[in-house]
DNA sequence: CGCTAAGAGTACCGTACGTTACGGTTCTTA
DNA sequence: TAAGAACCGTAACGTACGGTACTCTTAGCG
């Protein structure tokens, strides 16, 4: 648990989640616009209630995106006994992870009012950013660091590298689906997404050593691209 | 920048560009939250004839989106006449100008709002999206196939590659800055961006050609021409 | 000078929503 | 089993906003 400033909230009872995933629902369905009586109707409790609970309507979202956020189960890492075979796998593994995540409605649906609200309270534009892109940085760069130790990985700071790599892994594809745009995200598609983004980054940071040679059995097939830039 | 060019809708009087120019600011000012009232007293106007102009809220929104797209004057690129440095120039600029843009505070308002309506009523989504990640592709494709054709890119398909570049030339700020991360974004930091941006996007879709410091030793593959796209 | 049209300023209407208040019901506990 | 707390359902209140109507000023024109 490396949640440094986060250790306060999840003390809620069983009903209190009820209604936080019915907000969750609602938010889903009908976005920004969802008020407090919709809420106390699908989640069959009173407003008084929810007033008693989370304070105001911002309290509610608040807790909402905390209660999402400490739902959602990203596999954690081991940076342990890293070849070049496992550190493909976890660049894959974490892309396929991060490409699942915020292509979900729930996700779509929080940042959406998380970006809304970010012109004037920020508040939730900070706990979204903070769960989002700034908690996957604090998982991927101590893989990026063994990477590194072990002789694989070269480049000159964890940060500058992750950033990279989120790049090579979001591409447009968030802000296309924040926008509107319906992409369609399969479960392939997002496999061989993930390899392409390991593939690039492995190209573009890793230690000279050749990528696509010797023991690659799985060339990304489809749509991906440039597997002959470091070809012997 | 100032000069409209604009080639078929908005034939806006000059007053009509006041007050599409005050929702502008307002929008900055308090994004989601602008009232008509707001947009009256602003461009010192009465609220009917805001109602006779542009019919309703929401078309006053997607006018305002399409009047800040016309007035942003993108620089046009030329494909012509491309060798490796023209190239890694014209990428160059474009990665600049297009954090330029995504970094101006009226381009995240519009975003912001266009992001928070896309959940419900999808039009605003789809025009910023038209005018924002499409237009951009749309307008680099021509010099990637350029490029591509002058044996300097290897590439699948365009959208792929163009798809590529977009985030190694965003990364994580677009949507950093509409969650409200404050990211200094100085003109240096923007060029230097850009150049790391096109260094990598050659490193990855050059044409087997050695990218980094100016002289490195040619690997002389002679056979993957600019035709070697027929794999898998 | 009167006539007309456009538009600024403002009052007004209907509605939707956040928030509060209250009566009735269920659960806890002694 | 009965007191008391927690909670549900709903009515009510105040406010804010989208949209409309009405008045008043200004400009063009015969």
């Amino acid at each position: 648990m490396t949640s440094p400033a986060s250790s306060h909230e999840p003390d809620w009872t069983e009903r209190q989640h009820d209604v936080l995933n019915a907000v969750l629902q609602l938010l889903v369905e009908v976005g920004d616009r969802l008020t407090m009586t919709d809420v106390a109707k699908r989640a069959s409790c009173s407003k008084e209630t929810l007033y008693k609970w989370f304070g105001d309507r911002d309290g509610l979202l608040i807790s909402t995106v905390r209660w999402q956020a400490a739902r959602v189960k990203v596999l954690p890492i081991d940076p342990a006994s890293l070849d070049l075979g496992t550190l493909r796998m976890r660049l894959e593994e974490f892309a396929a992870n991060w490409l699942t995540v915020i292509s979900t409605k729930t996700s779509l649906a929080l940042n959406r009012v998380a970006i809304a609200q970010a012109a004037s309270a920020g508040g939730l534009g900070k706990i979204v950013l903070e769960n989002g892109r700034l908690e996957m940085g604090r998982r991927l760069k101590p893989v990026l660091e063994a990477g590194r130790k072990a002789g694989l990985l070269d480049f000159p700071d964890a940060e500058t590298a992750f950033r990279s790599y989120f790049g090579l892994v979001a591409r447009d594809i968030q802000i296309r689906l924040l926008l509107g745009d319906e992409i369609e995200l399969s479960a392939d598609m997002i496999k061989t997404d993930a390899a392409r983004a390991a593939q690039q980054f492995l190209a573009l940071y890793g230690a000279g050593i050749p990528i696509g040679s010797a023991d690659q059995t799985k060339t990304p097939d489809g749509t991906s691209g440039p597997t002959a830039t470091r070809s012997a």
